[in-house]
DNA sequence: TGCCTAGGCTTCGTATACGATTTCGTACTC
DNA sequence: GAGTACGAAATCGTATACGAAGCCTAGGCA
């Protein structure tokens, strides 16, 4: 579950009206459709959606647990923003967790995820020509995934997922306002690529993973500063 | 004037009836009153809570959300038990988060705080003599939670606190297991405390941090190991 | 005697209904 | 003219009710 990549319409066949409404909720959030801030009206999504309120408020519950919605009592939930001190530390988190789940899930990445991985990253790398801020940073999700989704402990992976999600809300992400990293995280992703085809230790690898994460932060951090100063 | 947060006790005076029954009934679980593998039964709770399912099945969800019990759709939920592989993915993940969590709250440590931790310990050096698992246990979470309780990520100390609440359905921990790892234990710390004392970097605290709770870890692996043997 | 099937019982899932709380607009007073 | 108090509308919170799905037991058939 978590499943970052989904439509919405395979999600409305399945089960439950709950997970039906949890899944339609959250590809709204993640889509734009319901920006940040965005007041989450019970009656309102329950109507459109065609079922009652109750299995809405169960799917705003989980969505709140998981931080992409915030809650308040007598009052409702609106969609969690992305101002930058939560950006400062879901990519924190990210970087902790992704780079352990990387580490942990190299032991088990066959020769065809590494060149699944390189060519996306070959992607990434064309794509620096005409740059797209929205689908470079699919690709590099796309990229990540690969490397991180062997992860043997379901628990670090679903936090990886999670953060994920969490910065799906921007959807330019942080490559739209540093355009500059692009480059480097290409490169830094061919020298992740070549750390676990070696077979580094688990610690190099956790350290390279979680330094890649870091410095695209750093970036942001550098560049907001630059705008402000 | 708004409630904020309030002990288990209190909290079911306070607000909602969905948080009511969310603290009831993880403090029933943590206490011991639901055992690992206890049936959670809907209409039962909320009778014995004085309240509707509708609010209890709100708490249900929430307990979902952060791994204390287990749902299955139509069938109902069980408090998560803590079978040796989700022991251990739990302790991987805590030793990752709560090294984070020590590293990043450790400049904000005073020496107030040092020495309460440090009295903690040798409360817990004392403890070594009459062994008490349950007490020691206390002792050990009282401990940690002085040094990574200043974290300044809320995410990752979220993390670190969901982590130890799943730990506490085993009341007697690791170390009614493994009694000979309580002393190195009790040293460890002590060592720990000097790095943060003398203002060590960030990653030094980190890895001590994280090998620390590794290394109760492969204490309960090897002797899970050797016992059956 | 053993296995398969049918019925009832338990429990969950969701809809509807109503009371409680907040918020916003408006009128009144200082 | 500004601030406050009152009231109505919107929205949330919870209870109750009923339909649906799983599970257990009893009975029939090979």
């Amino acid at each position: 579950m978590t499943e970052v990549t989904g439509t919405a319409q395979d999600a409305a066949a399945e089960g439950s009206k709950s997970q039906q409404a949890y899944a339609a909720v959250t590809a709204r959030i993640v889509d734009g459709t319901y920006p940040p801030g965005h007041r989450l009206v019970l009656a309102a999504i329950a109507q459109d959606l065609g079922v009652s309120v109750v299995p809405v408020r169960e799917a705003i519950r989980r969505l709140e647990a998981e931080g992409l919605v915030t809650f308040q009592r007598n009052v409702g939930a609106t969609v969690a923003g992305i101002d930058p001190t939560e950006y400062l530390y879901t990519m924190q988190t990210l970087s902790l967790v992704e780079g352990a789940a990387t580490a942990l899930s190299a032991p088990f990445i066959e020769a065809g995820d590494v060149a699944r991985a390189r060519s996306v990253n070959e992607e990434m790398r064309a794509c620096l020509e005409h740059f797209d801020p929205v689908r470079f940073t699919r690709l590099n999700q796309d990229f990540h995934a690969i490397l991180f989704e062997h992860c043997p402990n379901p628990h670090i992976l679903d936090l990886v997922h999670r953060g994920w999600n969490r910065l799906a809300s921007l959807r330019s992400s942080t490559f739209r306002f540093v355009p500059g990293r692009a480059r480097e995280s290409v490169e830094e992703h061919e020298g992740l690529l070549r750390l676990i085809e070696e077979g580094a230790d688990a610690d190099t690898i956790e350290r390279a993973a979680r330094t890649h994460r870091s410095a695209t932060l750093d970036a942001y951090l550098a560049h907001a500063h630059d705008t402000r100063a």
